[in-house]
DNA sequence: CGTTTAGTTCAGTACTTAATGAACTGAATT
DNA sequence: AATTCAGTTCATTAAGTACTGAACTAAACG
């Protein structure tokens, strides 16, 4: 097994943990690691020792998601693929995301408490304050960087 | 089904979601909504209708994560068990964890690429410096938020 | 316009994961 | 010391998920 392809496993393994699939995890070590600007669905097929299907439906996940960006021109049949740099930058966001999940699924219990004055009620109320706050901050983080950035 | 219980299976879709078991989820849910502020192991199982095996590989589960407390006392053979309001407070810090496995992952990308000058470089060598970025200002946040509840 | 080629869809299968229920451990009760 | 009860462990079963391969769709080629 070389390197990259221990790297493209390692990447499988690890977007599995996560709840992705093992395949799609593969396909974006592989763009990652990838040398040329775009790869064609074949290459991946060849490099991944997949079925069609499974690339198919794993490419296309990635493609919902935004990780990967898809290419084509005419006179040409093939698609080609490479990472999606915007999207890779704004994992954070996502992540957010699924905060802003959480926050509301802490809200609706309390909701559902008859006694709003109890202490495990007053603890959520925190917990929703401080995700309030932190929702309004991490858009400036953003900003914050940009302009450092430009510098 | 009661509000309660569709919020607990509510809770359960979410965790499963983010690849953890439904009724790890389930287990949280009850314990988010619940009045009183802890809830015995007999409770969970009849509230949950779910097998003493599933409950207590459930509740370890979340134990092991830092998400529930366990609490025993003397003359006692039960096992009470609450939410853990730190670590709710917490799951930020968790998420950036999974950050830094991301910005792993992409430095060790860069590193087994041979050309060190080509644009997908660069632009994946921005993203580890964003991150790194990052890492380095959430836990002001923290501070921020603390000093402000403070007044 | 028939053929070739790229990618999709989907049924079948293999694999993985979670839940059940019963046997077991160990602490509390009598 | 024997019994009762709370929770764990683990083999079996059930459910869910991902991969394959073959049939299909649609676009390019000659």
């Amino acid at each position: 097994m070389t390197e990259k392809e221990e790297y493209i496993e390692k990447v499988g393994l690890f977007y599995e943990k996560y709840g992705l699939s093992k395949m799609a995890g593969r396909i974006l070590g592989y763009l990652l690691s990838s040398e040329t600007a775009y790869t064609s669905f074949e290459n991946l097929r060849d490099a991944l020792k997949a079925s069609k299907g499974s690339i198919s439906s794993n490419v296309n996940i990635l493609l919902t998601q935004g990780l990967i960006i898809k290419h084509t021109r005419s006179g040409d049949r093939k698609s080609y693929y490479k990472t999606s740099i915007s999207s890779l930058e704004n994992i954070l966001s996502a992540k957010i995301k699924s905060i802003t999940e959480f926050k509301s699924l802490f809200k609706e219990a309390n909701d559902l408490k008859e006694e709003k004055e109890s202490e495990s009620h007053n603890d959520i109320e925190n917990i929703i304050a401080y995700y309030t706050f932190l929702e309004s901050e991490i858009p400036n983080l953003k900003k914050k960087w940009d302009s450092q950035k430009q510098r």
